[in-house]
DNA sequence: GACCCTCAAAGTGCATGCAATTGAGGCGCA
DNA sequence: TGCGCCTCAATTGCATGCACTTTGAGGGTC
């Protein structure tokens, strides 16, 4: 075995883990955009591992519709349609009115605290990047979601998050996030007050504003292929013609 | 509703595929019961791949919630707790309402007969075994799913319907399904019908029942470790006791 | 100048090999 | 007999190697 370069592999590894963990936070952060590529031995250099482990992190990804998989080919950061996106908000709405229905007068004063806490920070990063705010945001929803203590609802949750935030780096025009921050601080009021209908209507509000905000037209373009983007420009009986477009307009 | 592309989502229509779909059915006709182990090997041996395809596929598996996987450990066949069981069951109902949200009223006449042709499967296998049964009307569901042609909404509402069919062969009695065989047939009707409101209460105490039929009781024990079993049963500040009770007790 | 053909570089698909961990049976001891 | 330690086969964790596929750059042709 090569010689490891003294790490404290006391400690139960879970390479894996740690390589997913990072490549989500980078692509909710945007540092990777949708399309970006993820060949497999880079990010085995980049984490110190084999391709094998690279690999297996990028198949974990893909199963979370983070990453896109094709064979034979390099994987790139997932870029969902605006279809899609549109649907992982319907679902976010539904799983996330169950975590505030099954959270609405059970939350621990430590919890409450926790909430705020979190929230203060999302005030506190308004005038940084849009990305961590953007981070926060979908952190303080993740958070909501551990504590329902469920395991699959906080495994749904997360995910579908993470795809909206995903979506929200392509679709969304740069945005103003104070009445998200308003609106995290009302469904915590309403969480403690324990009025079950009351906060999950917020929910349902909150994020379909979130969504409508963001998805305002189904015209997705930034990152997709050139292609996708000419398709609706197309004259009927013209996508012949176009898939035939010189070199320079196939590019990718 | 507008055509809409079908899925890209048809990620390694690979060798790692064939295994997760194999695992998947075996597992929900319950011939992989609950604990029941996974050595990559045997299963490399018997698909015809290597350890390396074998271990991809237990991971996928594992994100699904289908699968343990306990380091350096052999993987077995998932054993979810009675509340787990019941959360599925709360997430499934909240997904599948949205399901038929979205269907009502817009199903093609081809799509009817193919439920109808389902439920017609089902209703002649009701003389067969129950893990058939159990099966079929399981792939009811998820075929109400590809109907609505949202990549995401099939494969949550996929996942979670097969955890639930996990946890049926867990802690459900012998059954009778023709209540279920009847309600499937009552829900196609209000679908046509175009009742929303009406289909939604349907696959709400539709699954309900199923639910409060097959979770009756939160004792559990049939293939657990027997730690668990026991646990209830230890006396307050006795557990320290239990766990260090002679190897013949602690044996799995 | 645009098209097409060829081919090497880059990258994935998968099997295999070796080290590390586990747990089950065997041996000693009371 | 019963309990604990020790050892070893079984099994996983991971890296590496080889074959195959895709990419895209260069050069020839019209």
């Amino acid at each position: 075995m090569a010689p490891r370069p003294a790490s404290k592999t006391a400690i139960p590894s879970d390479k894996v883990g740690v390589i997913c963990r990072a490549l989500r936070r980078a692509i909710i952060e945007q540092a990777l955009a949708p399309g970006a590529k993820l060949p497999e031995d880079s990010l085995g250099e980049r984490f110190g591992v084999s391709r094998t482990i690279a690999r297996h992190a990028l198949g974990q990804l893909a199963a979370e519709g983070l990453v896109e998989l094709r064979r034979n080919r390099i994987a790139v950061v997932a870029t969902p349609s605006w279809q899609e996106a549109r649907d992982a908000f319907d679902i976010r709405i539904e799983l996330e009115r169950l975590v505030v229905r099954q959270l609405a007068g059970k939350l621990t004063k430590s919890q409450i605290a926790e909430l705020n806490a979190h929230v203060d920070a999302e005030d506190r990063a308004r005038d940084g990047s849009d990305a961590v705010s953007i981070r926060l945001a979908t952190e303080f929803h993740i958070l909501l979601a551990n504590m329902t203590n469920s395991p699959i609802l906080v495994r749904y949750v997360s995910e579908v998050a993470y795809r909206c935030c995903l979506t929200l780096s392509l679709y969304s025009r740069p945005h103003s996030s104070e009445c998200a921050i308003n609106e995290h601080r009302a469904i915590i009021a309403a969480l403690v007050k324990g009025d079950e209908a009351k906060v999950m209507s917020l929910m349902h509000s909150h994020l379909d504003s979130v969504a409508s905000r963001a998805l305002v037209a189904p015209a997705p373009p930034r990152g997709r292929d050139l292609l996708d983007i000419l398709a609706p420009y197309a004259e009927e009986g013209e996508s012949e013609r176009l898939v035939k477009l010189p070199k320079v307009v196939r590019a990718r």
